[in-house]
DNA sequence: CAGTACCGTTCAAACCCTGAACAACCAAAA
DNA sequence: TTTTGGTTGTTCAGGGTTTGAACGGTACTG
C-alpha cells in the first residue's frame, strides 16, 4: 500500500461508494487517469471481491453496469482509508517541516537575488 | 511531474546538492528504493544535464564518482521544489478536509453500531 | 436499413522498479 | 607478484502499471 496504483484503487472505492452508477470513462476523468488504467484497477477490485458489477441497464442506457461495493469492500474501504490518512498525515507534517526549511533556504537565496529591495535608481533601460 | 519517479528525481537532486560524494548504493538506501532504480533516475538526471559525474577517486576509495549539480541542475532543483511544495500543500489541505469529513462519517457509523451507550437491558437472546 | 453514440474490453508499447548478477578497480594479504 | 576480498558503477530479465488507440456490442434516431 504505497504505490500510485494503490491510491487509484482507494479513490475508486471512495468514488464508487457514493456513485456506483459512474461509467468507467467518468471514473477515469474523475481520477485523472486513462480509461485503460481505470479498467485495470477496477478489475483488480472486482477480482478481490471488493466490488461487484451489477449488469442492470438503467433507463435508456445501453450496457451500463453499476459497480457496487460488497460488504467486504465497505470494510476494506474503511480500513484502507484509515491507513491512508494516517500515512498522509505523517507526510503532511513532514511537508510542513520541509516548507519551513525551504523558507529559510529561499530567504538566503533571496539575498542572492533580491526581489524588490530599495534599489538606487539606475539610469537607462 | 506527478509520478513516483519524478519524486525520486527531485529527492536525488536535493540529496546531491548537499552530498555530491554519496554512492549510488548510499543514495538508494537514503531514498528507500533499489540500486537499479537509483541508477535509472540518476541517469535520467545526467542525460538532462542537471547532474554531472566527476570521476575523481578520493583518498583510498576505488572508483568513486562525485555527482555534482550543474548550474542548470541548481535552478531546476529550485523550480521543481517550488512546484512540488505547492502541489503538496494543496494535497495536505485536501487531506485535512478529508479527515474532517471522515470524523463526521465515523461519528455516524458509531450511531449505527453503538460502542457503549446506555442501553436498556434486554433479556438474553 | 444506415448512422450515431456510448458502453466495456483488449492490446502493444512504453515506463518504472526490483533483485540479482556482472565487470572494473584498488588495497591488503599470501 | 599473485590472490583474495571489498567497493564501485552497470546491465539485464521479469513483473507491475499506465497510456493511447483500437475493437465489438448495444441502443436510440433518422
Amino acid at each position: 500500500m504505497d504505490t500510485h496504483s494503490d491510491t487509484i484503487r482507494l479513490r475508486l472505492l471512495r468514488l464508487l461508494a457514493d456513485n456506483p452508477q459512474l461509467t468507467q470513462r467518468e471514473l477515469a476523468q474523475a481520477l485523472g487517469v486513462s480509461l485503460g488504467a481505470t479498467h485495470y484497477s477496477l478489475r483488480a477490485l472486482i477480482d478481490k471481491g471488493l466490488v461487484k458489477a451489477e449488469n442492470f441497464r438503467n433507463s435508456q442506457n445501453k450496457r451500463a453496469y453499476a459497480y457496487l461495493l460488497t460488504p467486504k469492500g465497505l470494510t476494506e474501504k474503511l480500513r484502507i482509508t484509515r491507513a491512508f490518512l494516517a500515512r498522509k498525515q505523517k507526510e503532511c507534517e513532514a511537508i510542513q517541516r520541509e516548507i519551513e526549511v525551504l523558507k529559510r533556504e529561499l530567504g538566503e537565496d533571496v539575498k542572492t537575488e533580491p526581489r524588490e529591495p530599495a534599489q538606487p535608481r539606475k539610469p537607462g533601460r
